[in-house]
DNA sequence: GTATGACGAGAATGATATTCTCGCTTCGAT
DNA sequence: ATCGAAGCGAGAATATCATTCTCGTCATAC
């Protein structure tokens, strides 16, 4: 990255000193990400160790038998360390979350779904798991928003097909699928993030049902199917434009079901 | 607070003695408060100057002419000086959305209003306004989840009455208007306080407006008013149960234009 | 075989929050 | 007016981290 030549682009540097030096490099680049890895690898147990991401860089540095030297040489400082846990975390997120919904047929279906995952993995957990999409993507909102928003990109597309695919298949609406996307997303992660009630309220805590319900109908109640197991059918009902769902099934179904997985 | 006798609830502390601690005590409270005000006038200032929350505790005593001890005396840590200007600017913040709102009249129409107001207020500023609705409320919420929903008591007061309104004026469907309310609200602040696509995407910043058409009718496109000034009226409209504006207004509107004051 | 760059160990720095020590005032009761 | 306790100011002392720097060592490329 700084071995950058002070000359501009001037002539176009043989292609077999390139090959040279990338020979020499790549042996280089490799341990390179070996110990960028441990010092990943060190900081996810700590943080399924203590349950959250108040390490200290310290601790990453002692867990995997490294230094602060070289911790610092990888890595621009502990919040970079942070970003690339996020990321990885959020992408493998986005992948599993694929898996998961290749059984379910139903876009709304599928959907729901999904924001029942995504609800799930951003609720904290005392025990273990990883309060990555909590309190420690909270803290990079605030310090690196930008990054936060790409490491978001895997579920967003994601979430973004999922309503493209329920609004071809007539069950859905919106003009801009990939802002809905982001809303249903945020929706999902910040309540799943947020506090209970604090006195003594009986609606104390807000679930992943009350999260899709306020998704799909908002507030003029299109999705009210307070029941349980298969709801979203029920819940669209009541809609005009979704009420056909076999219908259009037939003529945007395959489409939705073959972006899946793109 | 430190100063409860060792003894149980023995003889009921004759009131007299009561009294009399408690006319020495009013004083020195008084003072106290004082004290206190005098920290939460500082930093509220040094917010406005640098326009963020990341002052240091030295500088609000300094502006304060006080002293780190009188500091921690009064308050257990920074994070309760800015709780306390939290729960302040929350407060403050419902008051004056209430006033505002006092002059919109129908119901979703001021709760349409209501979420502007609050997805302004979330917005970050470089340049100046309280950064205690963003950022900070936000590592407060990492730190203090509790305490920061106490704070939005407050708010959530105020949006539940709206989403109960609209609800009793058949403009609106929940069965719970609380939780409900809770979730507006997120999806307003939160939204507020994301970050913009980062990429070259053009989708890019989702406004108040989107917000509210999200709330307004989830993804089943109840709301779908993209257009302009008095959109909500439209926006209601394709509903089933939400039509019929007039007519329900005539007999729940009274009350919700009582409750709005309460 | 030697120069170079990566590394480990750990000290040094710097920024902050929080605590502690020492006297000096002030307040309130007698 | 006087005394004792509590409150307070000034600022040193701690504690915690992140981040940087110094000094050798060692492996590797040439």
């Amino acid at each position: 990255m700084s071995v950058v030549p002070a000359e501009p682009v001037e002539s176009p540097e043989p292609a077999w000193r390139q090959r040279a030096v990338e020979r020499s490099t790549r042996a280089a680049k490799l341990r390179a990400e070996q110990r960028v890895q441990r010092f990943l690898d060190a900081a996810q147990e700590l943080i399924a160790d203590k349950g959250t991401t108040d390490f200290t860089v310290q601790e990453v540095v002692e867990r995997s038998r490294q230094s602060l030297r070289s911790f610092y040489q990888h890595f621009d400082g502990k919040h970079e360390l942070l970003l690339a846990l996020f990321e990885d975390a959020l992408s493998r997120s986005a992948t599993e979350m694929r898996e998961r919904l290749s059984t379910v047929t139903g876009p709304l279906d599928r959907l729901k779904v999904a924001v029942d995952l995504l609800y799930d993995s951003s609720t904290p957990r005392e025990g273990q798991q990883s309060p990555l999409f909590t309190d420690f993507a909270i803290q990079l909102l605030v310090s690196h928003p930008d990054q936060v928003a790409t490491a978001h990109l895997p579920l967003l597309a994601l979430f973004t097909e999922l309503v493209e695919d329920a609004v071809k298949a007539g069950q859905a609406v919106t003009p801009r699928p990939r802002r809905t996307a982001s809303l249903i997303m945020q929706t999902a992660m910040f309540t799943a993030q947020a506090p209970a009630a604090p006195v003594g309220a009986q609606p104390s805590r807000i679930g992943a049902e009350d999260v899709w319900e306020f998704c799909l109908g908002g507030i003029t109640g299109a999705g009210q199917a307070t029941g349980g197991e298969s709801g979203t059918q029920k819940a669209a009902a009541p809609k005009k434009a979704a009420t056909k769902r076999t219908t259009t099934k037939k003529s945007a179904a395959p489409k939705g079901a073959t972006r899946t997985k793109a």
